[in-house]
DNA sequence: CTCACATGAGACAGTCTTGTCTCAATCCCT
DNA sequence: AGGGATTGAGACAAGACTGTCTCATGTGAG
């Protein structure tokens, strides 16, 4: 891991936890002066677009990773349960990385990383609507909703292993029987 | 609504879009002048917490609005799931004045504010619980992950209504069947 | 009309933050 | 060991934020 990483992964962390933090804060944390924060990162904005960048190739990966695409282009619910499965397991990896205080409040000052969220975020749709032409997700939720839905149970999932409310291994269990088959008991 | 009620309106909907809004920000937004605002706040942090108060009140009241403890103390489905429909449909009905941008970074800080969350969770969990016990929900799952779960699925509608991929009438249904069904077709 | 009161504008000092720069110490490659 | 590059500490100026204060304006009740 190169400095540069570390540094950003431990701004992450920071800005994650309290978005007001200062450059002092992020050298800190990151065990580095702030001289060097500065060199490698010359303006607060800049070191936040770059932590959007790469949540979002974080993203793209685990959707490439995933086989998003080929999913899709098989239309059969089997592959694309898998598919689903294996993607909701991916953004649990590192669902730290992947930046929720990040997602809302700085993409908006960025229209390049608006613009690519946006993508993302429809090709995440296809999936589900492509589950839901295939039989397996319910067609009688809007898709997007659906999509909203998955950023909610990750959501959940980082509130859980914050509070230590549930052991970070069950997690991909937990998170994927909820989102498929909801919490009534059967 | 008095002027004090009018400037945290103001105050939540604001620091919801930008943890880093200043005291000017906050002001401006309540279109009130910034010596008005520290007149009735002297100090930002005296907002804060005035506001996470609040939100704390609202959970508080939806809890006893819904009528969760008599649900408890029935231990019977149908009473549980009425309330457990209620309650989230009163989550739904005020969640901007609930904070989701408030509950994470801010409560730290104030160890009553902690407290009493921790509170209101327990109690809320202690209705999924109940709910395990009544046979409603799937008893396979930790009902401290079914109360982030319900948390999850709050964001989630927040996020859909915030990019307008569902419409707010629908809110209610979508989130009700989202959580106690799951998303695959049947 | 008048007076008490609340408000907005803005001055002000103190502090924090940011971005730049310098310098000495340290590391690493040869 | 020598020499170039990187680093941390810290000085520095510019600007922003906070909290306090004053004063002129405006509003509402009596």
């Amino acid at each position: 891991m190169t400095s540069r990483d570390a540094i950003l992964a431990a701004a992450q962390r920071c800005l994650n936890a309290d978005a007001r933090a200062s450059m002092t804060d992020l050298a800190t944390a990151a065990g580095v002066g702030r001289a060097t924060l500065h060199r490698h990162f010359s303006t607060r904005d800049e070191l936040l677009h770059e932590l959007g960048t790469r949540s979002l190739d974080r993203w793209q990966q685990s959707m490439r990773g995933a086989g998003v695409a080929e999913a899709i282009a098989s239309g059969q619910a089997g592959p694309i349960e898998a598919c689903l499965r294996d993607l909701l397991s991916r953004y649990l990896a590192d669902f730290d990385d992947f930046g929720f205080t990040l997602t809302d409040p700085y993409l908006r000052s960025a229209p390049d990383l608006m613009e690519r969220t946006e993508q993302l975020s429809e090709e995440e749709t296809a999936l589900l609507a492509a589950g839901q032409r295939a039989g397996l997700l319910r067609a009688d939720l809007d898709p997007r909703w659906l999509s909203s839905a998955v950023y909610g149970i990750l959501v959940a999932a980082r509130d859980a292993v914050t509070f230590g409310r549930i052991a970070r291994r069950d997690l991909d269990e937990y998170v994927l029987v909820t989102f498929l088959e909801g919490t009534r008991a059967r």
